[in-house]
DNA sequence: CCGGCATGCAGAAACGTACCTGTCAACTCC
DNA sequence: GGAGTTGACAGGTACGTTTCTGCATGCCGG
């Protein structure tokens, strides 16, 4: 069936191939050992198969012409030897690798905070499932990681979680003409191809409303201390409120990658003399944190203190009581974050930037709720004259 | 300085050399435009430098002997011109790609489970960290990927989490010869390289000896439907300790992927008529809806339950009351794992399959300790006769 | 009977690196 | 003062693909 090529045997023809071009025939006899230790490559298939390494690609590949019959023997005789095609040669020949890079915060030497938990969990999970819709995989990236090994790695796009001021990983990047999406507005004028935000003072707003609607006089906000756009637009959007509604800002700040510090921030908020009857946590744990300090406090929730903390946990919906929480859409941000990312490697985005803003969620629970509808006139919040 | 290589001008010869080897001349001018319209190579870097490719590529990587003169020279004009190495001609060269998969259970389409979130989260953390300091980098691989996602990347050795029975992805690349190490001792005959796995068995006997210590009659088990090996081996350490106890066993089984299914069967376990008076949940969520649960009850905790949950979390240290957990430290599994992968890789492990058992930590807390010694025979565990 | 056009495949040139194998000089050692 | 040694590099091949180009063959219309 499948005949030797004929052999086209001029003498010259020959010795002057022998001569000159020596290299040409180690490659089929010398050099190779028959199957090669550890794997069959393209030249095995086809030699087995009786046919070209052209012939072989383009029938593994769907390319070329050839005929079903041609086409569905190699890939038979492929499988019998179990052929697996090299990413590394490939890769180098086709310049893409299907690898995505996704860029963690880093606080310390681990590799992403720990307040930011929940989400980036679930953010990745999101990530990782939509790039492998589309037939990539994610690395996973620390922003401190050293050198080496980013160069070790040939990605065709990454994905950068909020990326600091100047971040000097996504200009070296956007230097080498990788695609870059952020997942949080970036700040300054980092040049990334496209990201994905909330609108963060949209959301904080809504809150402050749902819970001055629901009674509150004087809200506070636990916040953090770093610089990130998320904690720095929360808050500018917190004041900004309080200026426009005539209330005094009732805040306390902490570091918010350090676990322990967030319960003795609670703590401090609830014991200052002009205690808040309502708190908007801006990180995961602050919810149990409040919750917590309540109690030590004599604080009955919702009677005495409103809570609401932005969180994806599920645990905040059977605790006594459940706690409302502001879900940002992890899921929904991971997945569009992949997209713009590829569509931009895929030359589908058209090259121009792209901006997406993706709605929060705000989960109301028991503990924004009243029961009783607020007695009238408890004082209306007085501004010193 | 650079002189062109003599041309040998035998007429025949060159005849001989336009018909069979006309290649051989297009290397140098032909194809290569200047400075390349992307990225500058090795080739770039020897030319601009005036040495020869193999002197930059041993003056960038430490190789070779080089005066210390020529080896600043080069690496200086390699960062002028901007100069990485391309990832995929290295890691075609050298078979190495300094890659690692981590390669994750599914259920359904979504990559991880829900109830092995926070252990995956920090295990997956720990893992990076100690990945990139040895220049390693982690690639997220459901186990679930379509073939090609798999074929499509480079791997120098992969972390499994939980492999089932007879995991046709574990086969597969051990048939490749890539070492592969299973966090969870692997069932059957799986031919993993090595594997880490706590002690579950031992935990779990510890647990309930803790528990009947503290005044359990009845102990409880919150278990699972599926037959990874954690479930497995924790139900039957139960039974074991139940019929050695000889107490009549009362468990509840869930599909543990679901998140709602959980606050269910905890509502069933306190609900059967031979109700524990303490119960041990496997699964993360576990405390949260056992305590929701005990609370429609009117049980208190611990006066009339006592509680431990298998969590990471940290949220159980400020419920009311705080959850005694037993903790996996999937930080200390998540290093180990890698460690060992890493050793495989670069052949420190002399090629014998290592086992590594990381011991668990229980958390005591409120939840299962009684503020007062159990009464005096409030009447044994009385068996139908 | 011949030019033109599919069809079915083979040859060989890259992709960018690492490393093996020289080669040529300058020393060193009896 | 020649043989051996060592330092400092250059040449060239191989890693395993993809793909561009090329070459037969068969067929059809003119």
């Amino acid at each position: 069936m499948w005949a030797p090529a004929r052999a086209p045997a001029e003498p010259y023809y020959r010795l002057a191939m022998t001569a000159a071009g020596k290299h040409q025939v180690s490659r089929s006899e010398t050099t190779r050992r028959g199957t090669r230790q550890g794997r069959a490559g393209i030249r095995d298939v086809a030699a087995a198969a009786g046919v070209s390494i052209t012939t072989v690609s383009d029938a593994l590949n769907g390319k070329g012409r050839l005929p079903d019959a041609t086409r569905r023997h190699v890939r038979e005789v492929a499988d019998r030897l179990g052929y697996r095609p090299s990413a590394a040669a490939r890769t180098l020949r086709t310049g893409k690798s299907g690898l995505i890079g996704l860029t963690v915060t880093t606080y310390g030497d681990e590799p992403f905070t720990f307040t930011e938990f929940a989400y980036f969990a679930e953010m990745a999970r999101a990530a990782t499932s939509a790039a492998l819709a589309r037939g990539y995989a994610l690395v996973i990236l620390p922003a401190t990681s050293r050198h080496d090994v980013w160069s070790n790695v040939a990605l065709d796009g990454t994905v950068v979680i909020d990326p600091s001021d100047h971040d000097p990983v996504v200009s070296e990047l956007v230097r080498q003409g990788i695609p870059v999406v952020s997942d949080g507005r970036p700040a300054g004028t980092l040049p990334v191809t496209a990201w994905v935000d909330n609108d963060h003072e949209q959301a904080v707003l809504g809150i402050l409303d749902h819970l001055a609607a629901a009674g509150a006089r004087r809200i506070g906000l636990l916040t953090g201390t770093s610089t990130d756009t998320y904690t720095r637009l929360s808050t500018h959007a917190y004041l900004h409120w309080c200026e426009r509604s005539g209330q005094d800002p009732v805040y306390e700040e902490y570091p918010a990658h350090d676990p322990c510090a967030g319960a003795v921030a609670a703590d401090r908020l609830l014991a200052r003399p002009d205690r808040p009857d309502a708190v908007y946590g801006l990180f995961d744990p602050n919810g149990t944190d409040l919750l917590a300090a309540a109690r030590r406090y004599g604080l009955r929730v919702p009677d005495d203190l409103l809570l609401v903390c932005c969180s994806e946990s599920t645990v905040y919906a059977t605790t006594e009581p459940p706690i409302t929480t502001l879900s940002l859409k992890p899921r929904r941000i991971g997945t569009a974050v992949v997209q713009l990312l590829i569509d931009a490697i895929e030359g589908l985005d058209h090259g121009r930037p792209v901006e997406q803003v993706i709605s929060t969620e705000l989960i109301i629970r028991t503990s924004s709720v009243r029961a009783v509808p607020p007695r009238t006139a408890v004082g209306a919040p007085r501004r010193p004259e």
